[in-house]
DNA sequence: GCCC
DNA sequence: CAGTACG
DNA sequence: GGGCCGTTACTG
């Protein structure tokens, strides 16, 4: 029986819960738990490789230990390690920890004060009352473990996207009644598209986010409400289905979307490259700062990520001749001019900026938008070459008017294959902002032609969502 | 546990 | 506050 | 040797 990756991953897995069991070192068990999505998301026969006797690739988070023991594992089928824990902690332990609201340390408690090893064992504990007499778990705690181990028998884990999509579209517009509410949408791995969902996690903008979530847990069809507060909730639905929301201010709309939509280990990986390159930027704690007259740009000015620009109205940045201003941030303004030039100054919009207004670029009052819409289109052109370029998401340029005079559909500039996409806003289902539009660079002229996207063959409105998954959702196997 |  | 949970 | 995601959020 040939050893597989999905069987090496399962060990990892099953060290990590161990390990979480004996109060082990947190750091220590997220060791094993990455090794193990790294070994299980592998296409490389790790067995295989090791059997004709080639060298293993270099693998993120796995050293000298972990492939010592991935080797033991794949010649003789066995993982001393593994062993030596399994008789350590009572058989069947670990299966409590998959209980909502129970860790390692209160499965500990379980077993080491109640000795309780198994689910049917639990269920009886605390149906007979034995659990609240424990420190740390009270006759709340008791009740809700009951009605878990119940729910749980004989439930379906996850369900099929176009299932989970019907709840959630009944749960929105049943949000979408709340108090206050502006903005709701699906996250989490019903928005990436995964085959199946194991729970629907749904967003929505509101000034008083308690009482959305109140109105949340009111959902007729809602079964057992876990948690509701300031600004989040999770409920369980009749059919098993668990719900999770979250409820944001208005300006934190495109972080929380990002930050909910995951996947957990892209948040995750996402964060730890913010920490590296720029200061302790978060879904929540991005700086902001107000410019309320204008600013003028003089040296080639970069706008790192982590600053969040709020402009009001009548806040212009003046770019000057021959000066580059680049905005790596968040970007706010309503629908009004806030950039002005002169001669070669330029204007690049990248990074966490998530739309780009043509708005931004005209003063009231013009008459043809082309030389405006232009500057919007090259502004989200972030990056100096195609080759680099292709990797990355780049904002794509809004329209909030219904209409705009354009006298010359050519662009200039740009390379051979760039696409900028624009989107109209509130004109699509499916979410804010997807492209129906597109701009591409041509092939003769090497200028840019502005078109219906159903006019180039090779358009996809997912373009965007492709290139991401290509460049890798890590760990996309949660959520 | 891994990685800098 | 610790424990557990969320992506 | 020291950090490891989060000015995370909710419960009891």
């Amino acid at each position: 029986m040939p050893v597989k990756n999905a069987d090496i991953a399962a060990a990892f897995e099953q060290i990590a819960d161990l390990l979480e069991l004996q109060n082990a070192n947190p750091f220590r068990v997220r060791a094993y738990r990455n090794a193990a999505r790294v070994v299980g998301e592998l296409k490389l026969d790790l067995a295989a490789t090791i059997a004709a006797g080639r060298p293993l690739p270099k693998l993120p988070g796995i050293g000298s230990d972990l492939e010592a023991k991935i080797r033991e594992f794949a010649t003789t089928g066995r993982m001393a390690a593994l062993e030596r824990l399994k008789k350590e902690v009572p058989a069947g332990v670990a299966e409590l920890l998959k209980l909502p609201g129970l860790g390692p340390k209160r499965v500990r408690a379980l077993y080491e004060e109640l000795h309780v090893h198994t689910l049917p064992q639990l269920l009886r504990a605390a149906r007979d009352g034995r659990i609240r007499s424990l420190p740390g778990f009270g006759a709340k705690t008791e009740q809700r473990i009951a009605e878990a181990i119940e729910r749980q028998l004989g439930q379906v884990k996850r369900f099929k996207l176009a299932i989970a999509a019907q709840y959630a579209d009944a749960l929105l517009a049943h949000l979408k009644r709340a108090p206050g509410v502006v903005e709701v949408a699906a996250a989490g791995s019903l928005r990436r598209a995964k085959e199946t969902v194991g729970d629907l996690d749904l967003l929505a903008t509101a000034p008083d986010g308690a009482a959305v979530c109140r109105h949340f847990t009111q959902y007729p069809d809602v079964a057992e409400v876990l948690q509701s507060g300031e600004t989040r909730a999770s409920v369980v639905l009749k059919s098993g289905l668990q719900v999770d929301l979250r409820v944001v201010p208005q300006e934190s709309y495109g972080a929380a979307l990002m930050y909910f939509t995951g996947s957990k280990a892209h948040n995750i990986r996402l964060r730890r490259l913010a920490q590296a390159v720029f200061t302790n930027e978060s879904a929540s704690g991005w700086q902001q700062v107000t410019f309320a007259s204008p600013v003028a740009v003089t040296a080639n000015t970069t706008i790192p990520a982590n600053v969040h620009l709020k402009v009001l109205q009548n806040g212009i940045f003046q770019v000057a001749d021959g000066v580059k201003l680049i905005i790596n941030g968040p970007l706010e303004a309503g629908p009004h001019q806030i950039f002005s030039w002169s001669g070669s100054g330029a204007i690049f919009i990248r990074g966490n900026c998530k739309e780009v207004l043509a708005e931004w670029f005209y003063p009231e009052g013009v008459t043809d938008h082309t030389d405006y819409i232009k500057k919007a289109v090259l502004a989200t052109k972030q990056f100096d070459s195609y080759e680099s370029a292709k990797d990355y998401w780049r904002p794509p340029v809004i329209l909030t008017k219904p209409s705009y005079t354009i006298a010359n559909l050519t662009f200039g500039g740009g390379w051979t294959g760039d696409y900028y996409a624009i989107s109209l806003v509130g004109r699509l289902s499916n979410h804010r902002g997807a492209p129906v539009l597109w701009v591409k660079a041509g092939s003769g002229n090497n200028g840019i032609v502005v078109g219906d996207g159903t006019n180039f063959q090779d358009n996809n409105l997912f373009e965007n969502l492709r290139i991401q998954k290509v460049g890798g959702y890590p760990g996309d196997n949660t959520g």
